[in-house]
RNA sequence: AGCCGCGUGGUGUAAUGGUAGCACAAGAGAUUCUGAAUCUCUUUGUCUAGGUUCGAAUCCUGGCGCGGCUGCCA
């Protein structure tokens, strides 16, 4: 049942799009592309577009696709890694243009006749201008600019407007696919267009700032003739996320120069990167839909991507205990050498996922930072002499504290109350207000964990930068930690690359898909745990 | 001081001439074997000055602010 207020809202984009299929216009149907050019990877960035392109195409389903359309018009920067990434990226991300891959590439030989065709209608010429002089021709802020000696008749309404734009260049170099069949390639401007109208393309969506190329693409499609369809080009803003930069000239240096381990390094805003990270792409593409799409130069902020992703695997993912720094407990009044079994729910917002066995002996971890030797105010875990649940297990109150010769704290010792076991509290019992994860010392695996932070340590690093400042001097110093043996519990050592967990009252965690060896996973942080604690002590 | 585009709580995003709503963030409380999740409540907004109108976030004009454009990049 689906009533007035459950209607999804449009954003201008689909309200165009929509209008447009009411009315008739390219018989009802929609075709929408996504055209990266293969020279880096791809980013979160172009998630919203990816979104955009191919969600809209599967809303107006079956009279629609979206074709993924590679816009390699220029040979000097395009390499092939970057075409089977992007590939890779989009499948992941979860959407399929069936057989409706191409290639700018592709149409070479078409828009070389387009462009004779211009030429024989006295539409376009060739110009000998150096650069030099051709920017001097094209005008100022102030001036009108003038025509080229070069072209010898003036034809068309749109010549003041657009200055004769260049739409063919040439470049001795070797493209990724066509080799050194040509020396003259074709620029974005004439190219992009062409290539829509070839496909044909209803609805070419792209950002703003190709909003004032708009002209140029109506006169193109307009003015060659034989062109299977009439696109209409619509431009949205770019998603900016803040603490990191989305510019892939920016990535491309955070690789080469080693600040990350490559465009996959977890730390990346990079599909690949936030892949690694742990991100699913369920919880990225309900980003893209509640950030929306409009045409404001807007400022997302990172918080609403972790929260989607926190949304996300709260629901799927299984629960784990892991202890990332720990501290000895020992509890004295259990007996030694003795292990029990406790049955565990795998994930309380899942009853589907089961349970499984959690052994238990008289020494366990808990987190250091669970012990406070002179607590805060509402202080709720260890402190001598307050009483604790142990997750899953029974009540403890910690009865010593003991330290080395240099005052540190090495371990601590508890009671056990028998009458608490299996989260109960009996009647008039005082209830405990706080349970700590812990793993039991003998059955505990270790492995390395990496806690990823923000990768810059301001907001906006490149404006922090400015026009003339480095943004690289932002990086956060502290993005990646490397906890060298946190205490896992048993299941743990079986998980599989790729698998994710939360480990309780942390965070959410996945077994790093590259590092992770047979029976010895390393864990990513994918995210923090919100933490209401740590607020209060803002 | 050209052209194009954009201005709604802290951040985003709705309201398409008729009750300024939603999400995230923030705050208070309830609940809790995760200081999580969940639930309840709360704070905060139409850039500005005029105009049109019974009525303006919405339409018009000026101002201010922000972004884009000045590659033989895309």
């Amino acid at each position: 049942m689906t009533t007035a207020s459950e209607t999804p809202h449009l954003d201008f984009i689909r309200e165009i799009v929509a209008a447009d299929v009411s009315a008739g216009k390219n018989g009802g149907m929609v075709v929408t592309r996504f055209p990266p050019e293969p020279n880096g990877y791809l980013h979160i960035g172009h998630a919203k577009s990816i979104c955009l392109n191919f969600g809209i195409a599967q809303e107006h389903a079956p009279s629609s696709r979206c074709h993924l359309r590679f816009d390699d018009t220029n040979p000097t920067k395009e390499e092939t890694e970057y075409v089977d990434s992007i590939i890779e990226d989009v499948k992941w991300l979860g959407f399929d243009w069936d057989d409706h891959l191409f290639y700018a590439s592709d149409y070479f030989e078409k828009l070389y006749n387009f462009a004779e065709q211009l030429i024989n209608k006295g539409l376009a010429f060739v110009c000998d201008l150096n650069a030099d002089q051709m920017r001097a021709h094209r005008g100022t802020l102030t001036e009108p600019g003038r025509n080229s000696p070069f072209r010898e008749r003036s034809v068309s309404e749109n010549l003041d407007l657009f200055h004769d734009p260049v739409i063919y260049r040439i470049l001795h170099a070797d493209h990724h696919r066509t080799g050194s069949a040509w020396c003259i390639y074709p620029m974005y401007d004439y190219a992009h267009p062409l290539s829509d109208a070839i496909e044909g393309i209803t609805h070419s969506i792209c950002t703003l700032e190709f909003e004032d190329h708009r002209p140029l693409y109506d006169w193109l499609v307009d003015h060659i003739d034989g062109l299977p369809s009439r696109p209409i080009q619509r431009e949205f803003s770019r998603l900016n996320l803040n603490w990191t930069i989305m510019s892939k000239r920016k990535l491309l240096r955070l690789v080469k120069e080693n600040h990350v381990s490559g465009w996959d390094d977890p730390r990346m805003p990079t599909l690949s990167g936030l892949r690694r990270r742990g991100y699913t792409p369920e919880s990225i593409r309900a980003f893209c839909k509640g950030i929306g799409v409009t045409k404001f130069n807007a400022q997302t902020d990172m918080g609403v991507l972790e929260n989607a992703v926190r949304e996300d695997l709260n629901k799927t993912v299984e629960r784990r205990m892991a202890v990332l720094r720990p501290l000895k407990l020992v509890i004295e009044n259990y007996p030694e050498d003795y292990t029990e079994e406790i049955e565990v729910i795998n994930n309380p917002e899942d009853p589907a996922a089961g349970t499984r066995k959690l052994p238990l002996g008289r020494e366990v971890f808990v987190e250091r930072d669970d012990f406070a030797e002179v607590p805060p105010k509402d202080w709720r875990r260890f402190t001598l002499g307050a009483e604790v649940r142990l997750t899953n297990a029974f009540c403890v109150i910690c009865t010593d504290v003991i330290k080395d010769s240099a005052g540190n704290v090495i371990e601590l010792r508890c009671t056990y109350d028998e009458t608490t076991r299996h989260g109960k509290n009996p009647e008039g019992r005082a209830k405990v207000k706080a349970a700590v994860h812990w793993v039991s010392a003998r059955h505990a695996v270790s492995a390395s964990v990496r806690m990823y932070d923000r990768l810059f340590t301001v907001d906006n690093p490149e404006a922090a930068a400015g026009d003339d400042g480095d943004f690289t001097s932002f990086i956060n110093p502290k993005s990646l930690e490397v906890i060298e043996n946190a205490k896992l519990e048993t299941s743990l050592a079986g998980a599989d690359p790729g698998q994710r967990f939360q480990f309780v009252r942390i965070g959410y965690f996945i077994a790093d898909a590259k590092d992770s060896l047979p029976g010895k996973p390393v864990f990513n942080r994918v995210v923090t745990m919100k933490d209401g604690y740590a607020k209060q002590g803002k």
